[in-house]
DNA sequence: TAACTTACTGTAAACGTTTACAGTAGGAAG
DNA sequence: CTTCCTACTGTAAACGTTTACAGTAAGTTA
C-alpha cells in the first residue's frame, strides 16, 4: 500500500506498484497484450490498490463516454417504460450506461435536450419525441453525436429511424368491423402530437375506404392518458350508439374500460374496446385489453443495437426499419 | 470564425476569440464576476463559435460529473417507474443528469453495481434494492460518493435513509377487518425480499393482534407481478372461503382483480381486494383499486432532494426519514 | 557475424477544464 | 505621497487517462 488513506488509487499507483510503465497498465486494462510476466503483477496491485479506472480521465482522453442518452417524453406513460426496458436490456449486457434524459414533451424541451448533447456527456442518442418541429429537426441535424430516432418524428436522412409501419389503425378497425359492424368510435389523443396526427389519419383513411365518413366517429382527448380520456369519453352524447372502440393508446383504452364499468356496460358483449400499443398494462386490466402491439420492447433492443453497431463502426449505412404492428386478442374485443 | 469546420469549439478558442483569457471564460461561465466590459465579448465569443463547456474536461478538473445514478431493480414494476419519476421532478429543475444503473435484482447484480461506482461516473447514489445481504452493506460502506436509501435495505448508518413506516398491512387489514370479517387472503410476493419478508410479517401480526393465527391465510407468489400473482392464485383451494385480498402489491392486486374477473366473483361485493403502493395503475384498473399509497413520488423526489442537499454541503446532518403510508379507498374495498 | 523483424516497453504529450497563485489597476485611507 | 484594500486578471499547473513515438531485447534470416 503506497496510497494515503482517503483518496482512491490512480493508474500511476498501480504502475508504481506492479512496477511497470503507466503504459503497460492501461494498456494491461485494455485488453491489449502485455509480457506475460508482468501480468500477474498488475492484476495482484489493482487489487491491492482497489483501483477502478476514473471515467472522466478516460472519457477526457478518449473522448467517449461509455454513455447513452434516451430521450424519454413522458415517463409516466407505459409505451415509454416499455421501450427503456428495451434499451437496458441491450445496454446491460455491455459496458454502456444509460442516461435518461429529462422530459421532453413541449418543443422547447426538446430543443434544450438536444442542444444539451453538445456537452459530450454521451456517445450516442435515442430519441423519442411526441413533437414535431422545424427547429427541432434543424437542431437534430447539427448534432455531434450519433442519433437513432424511434417514430415518426421528422429528421435528416443521416441517422437510423425505427418506425411502426402504418396500418395500425386499418388492423383495429378491419378486426371490429368484421366482428361488430361498423359502429366505431376513435378515441385519439392530441392530434397535435405526432402519433395523435398519424392515427387520425390512419382512423379516417380505413373508413374512407370502407365509404364511411369518420370524422364524427372521432373523440380527441387532451392527453394520451387516463384522466383525459375518461373526460373526453364523458362528452360524448350517446356512447352506447358505439358498438366498439379504438384507443389511440392503452392509456386511454384504460381510461374507456373504467368508463364503460361505472356505465355497467358490458365489454365487450355491448362494447369492444381495442388498444394501441400492448403494452405490460394490457395483461393487467380487466377484461383483458386487446391491443395493437407496437413491439416496443424490441423497438427499443433495436434501437440500442442500431446506436451500438454504429459506435462501433460509424460507416455502417443507416438503416430505415418499419416494424408490422400486429393484433393481440385479448378479452375486450 | 477562428476554428476548423468540425472539431468542437473549446474554451481556449472562445478565448482567443474573445481576446481574455481561459480562466476568464471559466469564471464568466460558472456565474463568477468579471470586468463589465469583458462580458458581452464572452457571450459573443461562446455564440459564434457555439462553444458548450466539455462534461469530460469539467468531470476530470473537478470531480464532479454532474450525474446522480439512480438504482431499480425492476423496471417492469410501477412502483420504480414512480419514484424514478420523482427523481426526475426534481433533478431537472437541476444541471445533474440521471443515469438509470443496470437491472439488480440478485445480490450479486448489486454487488457489480455498487462496485462500478467506483469509476466516478456519479456524484451521487440513489439506492434501491429487493434484496439485503452482508456482502452487500459491506460493498455499501465502502462507497466513495454519498447515497440515500429508499427502503428497508440494511446499510450502515452515515446513510440519508427513506423508508416507509410500518403498519401499512396493519391499515389495510384494520379496514378490511371493520368492514368485512377476518377473513382475509394475504397474497404475498417472495418472501425472500426484503418488502416480501416485512409485509409478511405486518400481516402475520396484524392478525396475531386480532388473535388470529394468519400462518394459514398467507400465499406466496414467485413474484411481485401478474403472472406469478395469477398463478401462486390458482393454487388457494377454495378461494371463495374468504371475503377480502391483501395483496404486497399493486401489481399482485391487478392479477387479483383478473383472478376474480374470470370467476366471476363480484368486486368488492363478493371478495373486496386492496393492493399496496398506489401507483398509477391502481387507478387505472376497474374496479379501480383501493391501495395503500407509500408515496413513492414523493419518496423519489425526497431522495433526489437529499442528494443534491449532501451535495451542497456534505456535512448536513444524515436524515433518517419514515413516510407514514395511508389508505386511498376506490372502488375495490 | 550483421541486418532485419517481431513483440513488447516506457516516456511524454495530449484531451478541456478549473483554480491556486501572483500580479495589477484603481480607489480609499492615512 | 505612501500604504492598504478591493476587485479583478492571466499564467500555469493540475485532474487521470490514452496513445504516438522511440527504444530495446530477442528471435530469425542470410
Amino acid at each position: 500500500m503506497t496510497r494515503s488513506n482517503k483518496t482512491r488509487a490512480t493508474m500511476h499507483d498501480v504502475a508504481r506498484e506492479a512496477n511497470v510503465s503507466i503504459a503497460s497498465v492501461s494498456r494491461f486494462i485494455n485488453g491489449q497484450t502485455v509480457r506475460e510476466e508482468i501480468e500477474p503483477r498488475i492484476t495482484k496491485a489493482i487489487s491491492a490498490l482497489n483501483f477502478k479506472p476514473n471515467s472522466a480521465g478516460r472519457a477526457l482522453r478518449a473522448s467517449k463516454t461509455q454513455q447513452i442518452c434516451l430521450s424519454v417524453p413522458d415517463i409516466s406513460n407505459p409505451v415509454y417504460q416499455t421501450i427503456t426496458k428495451g434499451v437496458q436490456n441491450i445496454l446491460n449486457k455491455t459496458d454502456y450506461r444509460l442516461m435518461l434524459a429529462p422530459r421532453n414533451l413541449s418543443v422547447e424541451e426538446n430543443l434544450a435536450l438536444i442542444d444539451s448533447l453538445d456537452s459530450n456527456y454521451a456517445d450516442g442518442f435515442i430519441f423519442l419525441s411526441l413533437v414535431d418541429d422545424p427547429r427541432i429537426r434543424k437542431a437534430f441535424m447539427k448534432l455531434s453525436i450519433p442519433a437513432v430516432v424511434i417514430g415518426n418524428v421528422e429528421v435528416h436522412e443521416e441517422v437510423d429511424t425505427i418506425k411502426v409501419a402504418s396500418g395500425a389503425v386499418e388492423l383495429a378497425l378491419a378486426y371490429l368491423v368484421n366482428k361488430y359492424g361498423g359502429d366505431v368510435l376513435f378515441l385519439n389523443g392530441p392530434s397535435s402530437t405526432i402519433p395523435g396526427r398519424n392515427r387520425k389519419k390512419g382512423f379516417l383513411e380505413a373508413m374512407q375506404s370502407r365509404g364511411i365518413d369518420g370524422t364524427k366517429h372521432v373523440v380527441e382527448a387532451e392527453s394520451f392518458n387516463v384522466e383525459a380520456g375518461l373526460s373526453a369519453l364523458g362528452k360524448v352524447k350517446n356512447i352506447s350508439t358505439y358498438r366498439s372502440i379504438i384507443c389511440a393508446n392503452d392509456l386511454l383504452a384504460a381510461a374507456a374500460l373504467r368508463f364503460l364499468s361505472t356505465l355497467k356496460i358490458d365489454v365487450p358483449n355491448k362494447i369492444a374496446v381495442i388498444g394501441i400499443d400492448n403494452t405490460d398494462l394490457a395483461s393487467v386490466l380487466s377484461p383483458a385489453l386487446t391491443s395493437i402491439d407496437y413491439k416496443s420492447e424490441f423497438r427499443g433492443e433495436l434501437a440500442a443495437k442500431f446506436i451500438l453497431d454504429r459506435l462501433n463502426d460509424p460507416t455502417t449505412a443507416y438503416r430505415k426499419i418499419s416494424i408490422a404492428p400486429e393484433l393481440v386478442e385479448r378479452e375486450s374485443a
